[in-house]
DNA sequence: AGCAGCATGTAACGAGTTACATGATTCG
DNA sequence: CGAATCATGTAACTCGTTACATGCTGCT
């Protein structure tokens, strides 16, 4: 009985949606999207854009084609009352569980038929990784709470949501890093 | 230069070396390495058997029939020499970043369009379904620490890498539990 | 009586990536 | 002078999911 199937065309997928809520913050490219959907919801821009287009035929987004110059054209797209209205509606369904998919476990779950060099260096790029992560996501946490301060501890606003998966995103970042730490030290004591 | 493409077919992909991974303990059928993959790098029964009858042309499992009564026969895979080679060079390369594909964080992004009652249900029921991978991933580590003691502090044995995945896993969901038990608070504060 | 578990597989489809095509500007 | 950024798109491919097919046992 749901009717996941609106006009002129398939389904609507996780990745149509993440457009949509990008969207209700801003309207902008394809080229934008591609950008800010990177903390979403990963993809490139050889499927947003077939995907764009399958929303505006739906009539969930409106296009707007603006001529630069010295640059290529672009499409900026909106979010329709209609569109905000699907999005409202998927919102209140229960997610689906997450799935993550990490080639460093599948390495680290055979790291024992290895040697503690490979060990290390795996783990400290890991680390390295995730410390800039980490630093981007304090930098970000930072800007919200100076710029922000009152729409941060609102829940009707966009900001405070950025907040929260923030928050959470640090949260997360920090315990891979203090684990890798952890790991690395048991590799340097049972070397000694 | 780096030959994925061995003899007997296309390229190896991460799902491959996960299943090569947990082989490498214990040699099982498609249907119980289904469960296994789970936590490494969850995928459907129907992808699995492929891939190993893909493997076995390569010549890095090999399979055993085994004949059952009351119960359908099975096939049980064995990694060879090869496929532990192939495995520990592969474990060598930087590992590709890892993908989350999450909805509820998108949920989240746009929880602001929404009512309160939304919010909290879709925050109680992550908190639900993360205290009981919470429960799950203790007891994991309860059972190691009291039937593995001696092996989980050596780097050189499987039960050492299962082990501080198992911890990682926790430090990561209590997080999230946390996490979940703030934001809600702030929904509470908020609306009274 | 019906459902979950065991056990293997194929077919069809949707999701996602890589490669290709085009072309101007700006930065190092 | 090459690489990166801006900007949009198509084609060909791999990866992953859903549905289908089969059939017996044990639990509720």
């Amino acid at each position: 009985m749901i009717d996941k199937k609106i006009e002129g065309g398939t389904f609507m997928n996780s990745l149509s949606y993440a457009i949509l809520a990008i969207l209700t913050r801003k309207s902008q490219t394809g080229y934008e999207l591609g950008k800010q959907l990177e903390t979403l919801w990963a993809s490139k821009l050889s499927q947003i854009y077939p995907l764009l287009s399958r929303l505006e035929k739906k009539g969930l987004v409106t296009s707007e084609h603006i001529l630069q110059t010295g640059k290529p054209n672009k499409i900026k797209y909106h979010i329709t009352e209609t569109g905000l209205e699907t999005l409202k509606q998927w919102i209140k369904q229960s997610p689906t569980d997450p799935v993550l998919r990490d080639e460093f476990l599948i390495k680290i779950h055979s790291i024992w038929l290895s040697n503690a060099e490979t060990a290390v260096k795996l783990l400290l790029e890991r680390l390295e990784s995730f410390e800039k992560k980490l630093k981007n996501a304090n930098e970000v946490i930072e800007i919200l709470e100076t710029t922000k301060k009152e729409e941060i501890t609102n829940p009707q606003t966009d900001a405070f949501c950025s907040f929260i998966l923030y928050k959470r995103r640090k949260k997360i970042v920090e315990e891979e890093v203090e684990w890798c730490r952890w790991v690395l030290e048991m590799f340097n004591g049972s070397s000694k």
